[in-house]
DNA sequence: AGGATTTGCGAGAACGTTCTCGCATTTCTC
DNA sequence: GAGAAATGCGAGAACGTTCTCGCAAATCCT
């Protein structure tokens, strides 16, 4: 039949059915003023040709792409971003649109390009994971023209953009007062900080608005039990948190539960207890920012807090069709997190 | 300045240039015959109205979209499809291309709606997980055009689509080799199953050659070494891989080594463990299919036949790439799998 | 039955690019 | 310095849709 032939177009669908381009058009999409019998000749038509609609030339046409554009950064271990991921898509495609993902690797210029090549992609809106706190200049109306953008994880109170996050401050305090219930006096807080090397136990600045809330609630909690911290903030690859983890529990006076930021700094902590001949649980109990399955499957149980990450990915994309639709409202919300207690977490006699 | 216009087009900035839009897109595109004060006064002009080719328009006239469609699975727990979704996005950006993910957990409708939209989106090329190894005639010429595919993960014989897959019929025989080696005699293999309800022992057919794939190496290993396996066939989800885990360790004669299909399975067994009180490694090795960071860091850390996930993502993506710029040659590509030997799979005497 | 209304459809423009021509004008060649 | 060649640029078409208009034919109303 066709060997080589380009894909059929209207036009050829609409000489097979012996109508105009005007009328197929109306016939497949179904609007106007037209009879039944030629819709039903010119859907023969399309179908005996084949027929796939160009949503290239619609997009062109209409101005508007059905397509969305996602800007995250993703790290190896913390299946955190992947499964927002899937829920933003997933939403998206519930609400009729194709999602592009980008990823930054939580770097600026990575983060500029990507948003610039989906602009002009012309993507109807852009879901963003910005890399920094601080830098971004980029994000203005100039880079981004008139294109919504929702940020998640992550707020920048400078821009007026929607915002989804989640409750860390009240998350680490209510995490630090469970150990405190439990009996523990010596805590431990684990920090992975990004663009910091190596690692420090004195307070940095903390360029991610997530991580400094962790911080930030673990540092408050503290205070008001009135209890002494020990804090390492290293930097975020495996084996400067090793080697912070490991100097941390080789000392004499170790704390006796471990808080860590997130998923990779909690592995950290498992292989080196691992190393150590530290039994997790009976020796040194653990907490750590963000859930997964594997915590829930390990001996014993990890216990998290954990953030609603479906939830956000889907709420993200609501208020990004909001933001489509109508004009942008810069709406912020911020989602619970929840303390899950598993068997990580020892009950020690309070002397 | 703007209150609501428009993003500027060419035909902006070739006015305030002076020139045409001829002109203005040669220079912009550096191409053809053009003299370098027109190009500088063009590049100003659009600068100075922060104009951003429109790729829609650009896609149109050109036939491409410099676009590519990932049509995945996406499961929980296992990070292989996150990890190689990464993979096949940062090297078609690479590329120069963008990635447009669907999600078909596994169904088979998904997958037909997923490839019919990407298909009108017009992607250049397509990175499909095929969900079923039978129920492919939606994979036609009607259906697809002239529109490049690779295959991953899976294999389908009939269809002459260029395909990526590991060589896991080898790594389950190499596992079972290495498993016999360490004494071990009495060998479980737990499967998922996918579109399988409750479990069985009974031999199923496998609608998926990954899966396929794991078995057969482990029947034929099993075989020439002349020993008794102990199988369970069970759905794909955590309850089923549970209560299947369950049944089977819960017997007088439990296996002194479980092998898993994937890491669903894995967790099942470890959750499993926990519950009964059976110790991982001392009472019960284990070896997993796909290797994951909390595999690594988990005490003891567990034995995995790890696949070269970030390798099949940019392979996949070359691939594609080949195709498109030429002929579909179909070529099919199978990568090797690696026993990565940790703790989990402890050293028996053999009587 | 004759005007008013409705119905069905086609012509043409528009979306923003790029590319092919062809026409001036400049530069080269001897 | 005259013809040849090269250079710089603009006009217009094309990509595949959708949508607005307007026109003819069919249907309605009294």
């Amino acid at each position: 039949m066709n060997k080589k032939s380009k894909a059929p177009t209207i036009i050829d669908v609409a000489n097979l059915a012996g109508v105009s381009r005007a009328t197929a058009s109306r016939a497949l999409a179904g609007y106007g003023r037209i009879s039944q019998e030629t819709i039903d000749r010119v859907q023969q038509a399309a179908t005996k040709l084949g027929y796939r609609p160009n949503e290239v030339a619609r997009a062109m046409r209409a101005g508007k792409t059905k397509t969305i554009g996602l800007v995250v950064i993703s790290d190896f271990t913390n299946a955190f971003f992947d499964r927002a991921t899937k829920a933003i898509i997933d939403a998206a495609k519930q609400s009729g649109y194709q999602t592009v993902v980008s990823h930054t690797d939580e770097n600026i210029e990575n983060e500029r390009q990507a948003i610039r090549t989906l602009i002009e992609k012309r993507v109807d809106g852009l879901i963003l994971v910005p890399s920094s706190d601080v830098d971004h200049e980029h994000l203005n109306s100039e880079n981004l023209g008139s294109t919504p953008v929702v940020l998640i994880d992550r707020k920048l109170p400078d821009l007026p953009f929607a915002s989804i996050t989640t409750g860390d401050y009240e998350g680490a305090i209510e995490a630090v007062n469970f150990a405190f219930d439990q009996g523990h006096r010596d805590m431990g807080f684990v920090v992975a900080v990004p663009q910091l090397v190596g690692s420090t136990t004195k307070r940095p600045n903390i360029p991610i608005s997530t991580v400094e809330d962790r911080t930030h609630g673990f540092e408050t909690a503290i205070k008001k039990l009135n209890i002494n911290p020990t804090m390492v903030f290293c930097e975020d690859s495996q084996e400067g948190a090793e080697a912070a983890v490991e100097k941390m529990l080789g000392k004499s006076t170790r704390p006796t539960i471990l808080f860590t930021s997130n998923n990779d700094m909690l592995l950290a902590v498992l292989r080196v207890a691992g190393k150590l001949g530290v039994q997790i649980g009976s020796d040194l109990s653990v907490i750590s920012f963000d859930d997964s399955p594997w915590a829930a499957a390990m001996s014993p149980a990890i216990t998290v807090i954990s953030r609603p990450v479906d939830e956000l990915g889907r709420r993200a994309v609501d208020l990004l069709m909001q933001e489509i639709r109508s004009a942008p409202r810069g709406e912020s919300l911020v989602l619970s997190t929840t303390l899950i207690v598993r068997e990580s977490v020892s009950k020690r006699d309070s002397l």
